[in-house]
DNA sequence: TTTTGTGCAAAAGTTTTGCAGATAT
DNA sequence: ATATCTGCAAAACTTTTGCACAAAA
């Protein structure tokens, strides 16, 4: 029963005629890869989504499913950063551009929105004439749960 | 002859003793891989950090590498953070933390300082308790120079 | 019908691991 | 003497590639 905000969203709506526009085409395979990508939010890893893919259909093969990501990035419709330990990690292109806050030590993650950076893109654009890449970014630390005591001891035994 | 500043700065001179306070060895193949690190200004994977050992001398061994790189970051004496590939760079703790800035359409990089970064880390720890670790920071975009003319044109070509 | 996509199998590339023997202290 | 390291070889994992066949438009 999965019906989420996600998973109803706009992006997805039209991928079948993004895909058309450019002569490529619209197979099973990737409608799968769409479906389970839209029933993510946050990030997931290309492995990851092999998996997913593998659970709702078993004959999911992982080079479709990495050719079918290089396809949709080209198409602008999803983007990728990478995660604590570098590795891709997918996410839907949403409206409003935003990173990602990483906690090195309890693995969650948090959005990082375009304001929110402002401070530091700004900066860069301003000074250097540098254009960060937002979707692209990572920002890993420790979250404020974490930096608590129960995380203080946690870092401590590393 | 590479006797640049890098090779002679301090953090090295007393990785012997770093090694030792903790019943660790001082070994030729950690010299070695000391020595490599200490000519590199900048950062460098771990499978380039191989190949330079091997060149040094070529009975190196690469499990034996990374297990030092693993020792050597946990003695504090270097960090690593992400390239534009989400593949590990090592680089050298200085004196001052530093983030690092990639340009995806030309490869090079730049430190990020403290200073630069306190937009993002100052807001993220004053209204959310987060704590960025400013070594492993990778800010990826585009720079000035490639964002110029010759610039759109890779990038259109892409 | 023609171009694009898929599945398979093999390869590539980086990093990890187990273990026996070598070495630092 | 003894705990740590090294070298080797094999494995683990993720991702890429080539190619013949299948499928979309």
């Amino acid at each position: 029963m999965v019906s989420t905000a996600a998973a109803e969203r706009k992006p997805w709506a039209d991928v079948r005629h993004r895909l058309r526009e450019r002569g490529l085409r619209w197979t099973p395979q990737r409608r799968r890869l769409i479906e389970v990508m839209a029933e993510t939010d946050g990030h997931i890893t290309a492995a990851e989504l092999v998996e997913r893919c593998r659970a709702a259909d078993p004959e999911t093969t992982p080079s479709t499913v990495y050719r079918s990501l290089d396809v949709l990035e080209e198409l602008g419709l999803i983007r990728h950063c990478h995660g604590v330990d570098g590795r891709e990690e997918f996410h839907v292109l949403p409206e409003t551009e935003h990173g990602h806050l990483f906690c090195q030590a309890c693995g969650r993650s948090w959005d990082l929105g375009q304001n929110q950076a402002a401070g530091l893109t700004g900066l860069l654009r301003r000074e250097h004439g540098f254009r960060v890449d937002l979707s692209h970014l990572s920002v890993v630390g420790v979250c404020a749960d974490c930096a608590g005591a129960r995380g203080r001891a946690l870092l401590q035994g590393q």
